[in-house]
DNA sequence: CCGTGGCGAGAACGATCGTTCTCTGCCTGG
DNA sequence: CCAGGCAGAGAACGATCGTTCTCGCCACGG
């Protein structure tokens, strides 16, 4: 899985030059749809030679997959950081939400990336469908973990998700971010529906329904 | 607008022709994606020369946007037909993931078109993110509709809708079609957290929650 | 000081695609 | 029966793209 164990003490430039590649095509993928973009072209906003983008990913397909697989992660510590500090589970569940709206305000926002990818490479390449496929079940298996936190069991963390899927697509193509908040009031219903009437203590806004 | 508006009793020649390009492409562009079809795949399958298809449509980007609108027609005369003959306005709006779910289980089914195209070509054609926002906006209107019937406000219309996108995701990714069951189960703790317990006389199933 | 090997720059190559053009056969109007 | 034009089949063309190859430069080791 890992590259290649160099034994340098600081980080290897093999890794430093795939990182730059990754991140260059994640941008150009991301912003503008993966067959628009060019090998060249993220080789020129890489500052990478065309022989060394070679070396580093056999093919476009593979390059592809390393910046769904970096998506991904930056998708987690989003997350997790999104939730950290949250003392009330169920603050935790809806921080989710907040999460999103931060990034809905993103002016490059352009929806999901994993959903944009399998919409359009997903039929052709089984390797973006699998991706696609472990990034959203992920993403369950997190909220679910969340549910059970704030007692709830796995179909309000379905229905969860199904309020964040709705709210990234939404978003994107209306262009306006206020899906998210949206959202997030629906899923205030849904959780108080399935754990009852709100815990005393909560400070901020989670106890106004609406 | 409108395509032409032919005098002739029977359907026009040319409006027979330009439908088979619409359907077969149609299918060809929703089932691999739109830029994994060439052209000439099109007119194998619609059984036409590449010239009549060529004075059809100017170009690729206006068979695409044709495609959208046939697109776009039969999703809104399903929605309506999956209404119809529904009494109680709040099963109306369920209604709305009984037809997805029919649709999910369709073994051709591979998410939204729209939101497909948007993620494929909508930061490339301006034609096709319009395309893609009149749709989910003629939705939302479509739903508020349903929700205003029913006693509900734009809110409600606003987080049915989101569960219904994040329905066709969730569906389209995970490849299972029971996102819809869950998106309504979501939508009936909504509809009922919003307009009160559920009216008397309901028949079938609208009454229990869970 | 000289050979060598690796690397960047970019040309080159083969494939695909959108679009147009050419050729040929057929059908129609007189 | 004949001329003319229209439509279909498919070749052709230009552009783009993924991928590979070549050339020249630079650093480094003996």
């Amino acid at each position: 899985m890992t590259t290649t164990g160099t034994t340098t003490g600081t980080v290897a430039p093999a890794d430093d030059v795939r990182q730059r590649i990754v991140a260059a095509a994640d941008a150009l993928f991301y912003g503008r749809g993966i067959q628009a973009v060019g090998m060249d072209e993220v080789r020129a906003a890489a500052g990478v030679s065309l022989k060394r983008l070679y070396t580093q990913f056999p093919g476009k397909e593979q390059l592809v997959l390393a910046v769904l697989d970096a998506r991904h992660r930056q998708w987690q510590d989003g997350l997790t950081a999104a939730a950290a500090g949250i003392a009330a589970p169920r603050d935790r569940l809806l921080a989710v939400y907040d999460f999103l709206e931060r990034w809905f305000t993103d002016d490059t926002f352009r929806g999901c990336g994993f959903i944009n990818a399998f919409g359009e490479l997903g039929a052709t390449s089984p390797g973006v469908a699998q991706a696609a496929r472990a990034h959203k079940e992920s993403f369950q298996v997190y909220v679910a973990a969340l549910a059970e936190e704030a007692g709830g069991d796995a179909d309000l963390a379905a229905q969860l998700v199904l309020l964040a899927e709705g709210a990234q697509t939404t978003a994107a193509i209306s262009g306006r971010p206020d899906a998210a908040r949206q959202a997030r009031r629906a899923a205030q219903v849904l959780v108080e529906a399935a754990l009852g009437a709100p815990t005393g203590p909560g400070g901020a806004d989670g106890a106004r329904v609406r």
